[in-house]
DNA sequence: TTGAAAGCGCTAACAC
DNA sequence: GTGTTAGCGCTTTCAA
């Protein structure tokens, strides 16, 4: 193994002017620095982390929990996760990857032992029993997801209540006075993930606003009961027109159920969605939708991270605003 | 911040002994450890990983590189990997999640560093750019698939050839004698990923086998390009009784189409699908199919991994036999 | 069965 | 602008 000090003897400088070369915390003058760099790249040295992390006490890792439960879309998981990843190597950090299941212990573990610096924890509840914990950290965490107490916690994600709105608001535009949300599994709403309940606040308000007729529909995140679901619309709500839908596998289902019940999209029904970029152009037809801008919450959250262990201060709360992309769902 | 001199001072040892009743490397009395052991609790101490690591060169990490590329199931990425950190997580290991992106440059940073111990290597192409790296490096890895040449490396997948066979031989067995394969994307075959290829070749020698007709149809990944398959099947191939799938986002879609078209699943067409098993339970109707076993892929190569590690040998190869699961789309 | 002490490879305070 | 050196907290030989 090449170490610090075969580099320094090759170049003929310090160990620690190698550091600095490295670390760029002390100014180094143009020769030695060429020198240091070119018998890093000869002897192909690659500083260890291990012995790094002991010294500087920065791991240069990041934490990432992510979710297992049901109910939610793996895709923007995975997408988060990815951009999280990204987003770490352009800041020289790289990204463990724990499971919710291990839970707070998993955290004041990996916090603790400093094998990491930092931590960014997906799927908040609105009473997440990690809360106590990450706050008595030493380490910065971000949270995706918003909690029902969000003092001395930072906190990210795309502004469900204003998506919700945005869809309701969308539908009340183009004329329509009778419209639903078909939203998450009912144990979503159960277990107080908040988003979910954003999303019908919002629509709820613009529904108010705008005086139309407007309810909020869970829905378990299968075709049988999207199909269900449908049916009941059908009777129960016969001048219906306008539909909203913030369930990722039952978008598809839902359009086919009213399809086939003579319901036509975008003629006789007009659907809005509320998911991933993708899945909404992807759709036959083509759904208006408001975005899951999961790239930007994974790429933000390590950016939120960073800019703590730099010492700065953040925002507390970052709402991301919904942005709305009119295709071919409604009219 | 707790470290191994004060519990040592706390149970009335010495550092030594406190870092053996962790590792247990060598025998202590009960007595002692029962202290050590008490002190530990009591001021929670976690040992410092970067300091263990450099002590002990083992950084207790593992590497996980994951796909980013299109005609990949996104889902079964993320059940292997849930399943590599449980797995790695009873073995006290974490698992540092790394994008294909980063390439074989990647892969040499975190092995050079000592940031991890071994690597698990996903999506593994034919002529997979990554193997001269993973022959010489000298830590330990496990590719998850089949490369062209496999000489010194350790492989896992599920037996993809068999998994075809297995579906042709079932649709042979129910006495259809006019049958195709709906397979991966083009660009899938056209990367040389193994596993589409492999399908295809055991499905070929079962219908060569049994004498049927029965051919190869690459398939985007689109709803679209699904029912335009369809079209063609039903225009060129009329006789045509049993479909095998190997490509989830379609499945759906193309059991659909033939419905639409008239011949419905399982009563004029026989379906068998190659997919994890929660689509296969969901779909409608159920489909008969071979199980992808991502959990038990993510499982078992962290052990394989853990057994490098300790020295022990393992088997080159490891292919995972193919279990088909009767359910309601075929007979 | 236990302790003392020499590193592991790096960073950063201190000195010049 | 650069070098010297004392740790960082742990593991593991060597010794008893």
């Amino acid at each position: 193994m090449v170490k610090i000090t075969d580099v320094a003897r090759h170049a003929g400088v310090s160990p620690s002017t190698v550091s600095y070369v490295l670390s760029g915390k002390r100014s180094i003058s143009a020769g030695t620095r060429e020198r240091v760099l070119a018998s890093i790249a000869e002897l192909g040295y690659r500083p260890h982390a291990g012995a790094r992390a002991l010294a500087s006490s920065r791991s240069n890792v990041l934490a990432l929990v992510i979710p297992l439960r049901s109910g939610i879309h793996v895709p923007v998981v995975m997408q988060i996760a990815v951009a999280a990843v990204t987003a770490a190597r352009r800041h020289d950090h790289d990204v463990l990857l724990l499971t919710q299941e291990e839970g707070v212990e998993g955290l004041r573990r990996v916090a603790d032992s400093a094998l990491v610096d930092a931590l960014i924890v997906m799927d908040v509840q609105m009473r997440d029993p990690r809360l106590p914990m990450l706050r008595e950290l030493d380490r910065p965490s971000v949270l995706i997801g918003f909690p029902a107490d969000a003092d001395d916690l930072t906190c990210i994600d795309l502004d469900f209540r204003a998506a919700g709105e945005a869809c309701a608001e969308r539908l009340a535009g183009l004329g329509h006075r009778s419209i639903a949300l078909i939203g998450s599994p009912p144990e979503v709403y159960a277990r107080q993930t908040g988003y979910a309940q954003r999303v019908a606040e919002g629509f709820r308000a613009a529904v108010r606003r705008h005086g139309l007729t407007g309810e909020v529909y869970p829905c378990e995140a299968t075709a049988e009961a999207a199909r269900a679901l449908v049916g009941r619309l059908l009777a129960e709500r016969p001048g219906l027109t306008g539909v909203v839908v913030h369930n990722e596998p039952v978008m598809e289902p839902v359009v086919r159920a009213f399809g086939a019940a003579g319901r036509r999209v975008p003629d006789e029904l007009s659907v809005v969605a509320i998911c991933p970029e993708d899945l909404a152009e992807h759709a036959d037809p083509p759904l208006t939708s408001v975005a899951v801008p999961a790239d930007e919450v994974g790429r933000r959250s390590v950016e939120l991270l960073m800019a703590k262990l730099g010492g700065e201060r953040v925002p507390a709360a970052t709402l991301l605003p919904p942005r709305l992309t009119a295709r071919a769902s409604d009219r």
